[in-house]
DNA sequence: TTGACATATCGTTATGTTCCGATATATTTG
DNA sequence: CAAATATATCGGAACATAACGATATGTCAA
């Protein structure tokens, strides 16, 4: 303890560098297109490998990659069935991370030369 | 069959790739435990870059890279006085992403059934 | 069994990020 | 003016990540 309190009169309590090391660690995880549309749709339900990568339009392979890597934060769950992989989502959290990302990116969030997608 | 659907669809809502990738530069930016750290002070105050660089245990030019990026992203406004450079939060989505990670990562400041270690 | 399908993994290359020392700019003070 | 302070920028080394083709494993269907 040799690091809070400072500036402008007020008393700080702040985070452990490890745990903001953590937090950093899960954020860039989440911090990749085709893994926050996974994680979106995921959100809405149960989607295998082939279909969330198709939604992404990248080949299932690369959509296998993001999952693991998904799965390895803890941010998903698995269930196999048949010849087909289902992932769902395992980290409560990502619900309202994801809500704060759409509210603030949802629609058309920038005045750019955004038409309908 | 409608379930996923790509580009202009409506069975699911799903955000457009380019927000999304909007939004995943946002999160990488985010995605530090120095920056994270920066931003979890600012939220509570005003700070010049070399408080916040001490805070963080590094020297100063770095934390000004630091800030810069996350300046860039539209996360933090400027204000100089004099030699001093003060910085304040101009994203309010911050807050509740901060919350959120709080929340999950409980390092400090919440009074919740989470003690770390 | 064979063949098609769904998913996972490996190895490589291209690209990006982090960090640091050195240096540059601007501001206050003597 | 010069020196000290606060912040910003540059160049490059070390490291991490993304994407891809090739390939491997497991499953269904005929």
């Amino acid at each position: 303890m040799a690091e809070k309190q400072r500036g402008s009169g007020a008393t700080v309590k702040l985070t452990s560098l490890e745990s903001l090391g953590e937090a950093a660690e899960c954020l860039k995880t989440l911090a990749h297109p085709h893994r926050l549309r996974i994680v979106q749709m995921l959100l809405k339900g149960r989607y295998t490998v082939g279909e969330l990568a198709d939604a992404c339009g990248i080949p299932s392979h690369m959509g296998s990659e993001h999952l693991r890597l998904m799965q390895r934060c803890g941010f998903l769950d698995v269930e196999k069935e048949g010849r087909r992989v289902y992932y769902t989502i395992a980290e409560p959290h990502l619900a309202s991370i994801m809500a704060c990302i759409e509210d603030r990116f949802g629609g058309a969030p920038k005045p750019r030369s955004t038409p309908r997608t």
